[in-house]
DNA sequence: CATTTTGTTCAAAAATACTTGAACAAAATG
DNA sequence: CATTTTGTTCAAGTATTTTTGAACAAAATG
């Protein structure tokens, strides 16, 4: 599925070392959450630079078209992984990498997957419609059963969401496990 | 084995409403943690019956060729999604789902974000070599500040696994935040 | 053994996803 | 205004992934 070779260094922009490898890590960490890899090329690359980058300065560093330069920005800008940055007597648009762990991933799971869990609540609920017409009295029992699973296993998905921002945000917080808690379980 | 010439198998069995739906949601699960339809259309297939299916019941309810059956159930059983269920008196395969969530979650993790994680630490080590051949003095440290960031990053994706499992596996357990510890932090 | 059953493999075809680049729009410049 | 700068859009091209189906292997059957 993944891990062809990462960054294709082009005759143009001669980047160092270890800046490809960097780059490489976040072409990784995009394929791996199912986005292109021109994204994670950009927003590499502008985790690796000192200052904050132009359309025109990414597009030299990677060799990547405009269109796909400005399409990834969009996105990344979307996903609220980069910032604009405003930088005096420049017409240009300069962008920096959002650097809260917290924040990216929050923009990953509202942007890619909140609206994925949201939406199959309704379409569990039309299933339950849908289950009535089955004229097989065992299936029907069987499906009830099964359609329960997995609205559990929706709510735990939900449950889990916010668990997982505080965690990633590197809150100045511990997770203990309370024991055999008598309250409603998850 | 019943053939039913005149009846063109591709035509194949008209599934209940509700079975389509039900399997659309895996479908739809599939393809957002990035795995392809016909695995999501094979669980989801073996989830709504009420017994063990065989490969030809699968093959015969979802208008797959015998290929994708075959490398559907692969990745199905190298996930742990799916079981073998012996049937005395036939020789063929029978599989049911795995009904835990938590063995979903744990099979899919190991299999297919677990590696990325371990190999990331070898490459950041790496990146970390190649840094010192970085003339400019001020780039090396913030590149050396960035990968600091980016271990930080992966150290915390690697606690939250447990955690994940927790929460999905629906142990009788709640989670509470501990406020302020002053133990090193995450 | 020859044959049938059961399932796998893999090269090629089909389907998807990604990238490119030229045409376009909008705003600043002179 | 005409021109340049800056960036977007989208149809077409390229690359990648998925599916197909025919050839193959292994085991049971008769």
């Amino acid at each position: 599925m993944d891990s062809k070779q990462s960054f294709k260094q082009s005759e143009g922009a001669q980047l160092p070392a270890w800046q490809v490898a960097m780059m490489d890590t976040f072409v990784r960490a995009t394929s791996l959450v199912g986005l292109p890899r021109s994204i994670g090329e950009i927003y590499g690359c502008l985790y690796c630079n000192l200052k904050p980058l132009t359309f025109d300065e990414i597009q030299d560093q990677l060799d990547l078209s405009r269109g796909s330069v400005s399409g990834g920005l969009k996105t990344l800008r979307q996903l609220g992984a980069i910032k604009l940055h405003y930088v005096p007597g420049s017409r240009k648009d300069h962008y920096l990498p959002e650097l809260s762990m917290e924040r990216l991933v929050r923009g990953f799971i509202k942007d890619q997957f909140s609206p994925h869990l949201e939406s199959s609540a309704e379409r569990l609920d039309s299933i339950e419609g849908s289950l009535a017409e089955e004229p097989d009295l065992a299936l029907r029992q069987h499906a009830t059963e099964r359609l329960k699973t997995l609205r559990t296993w929706r709510r735990r998905a939900e449950k889990l969401l916010p668990l997982v921002l505080a965690v990633l945000g590197g809150t100045k917080q511990l997770f203990s496990i309370k024991d055999k808690s008598p309250n409603k379980v998850i």
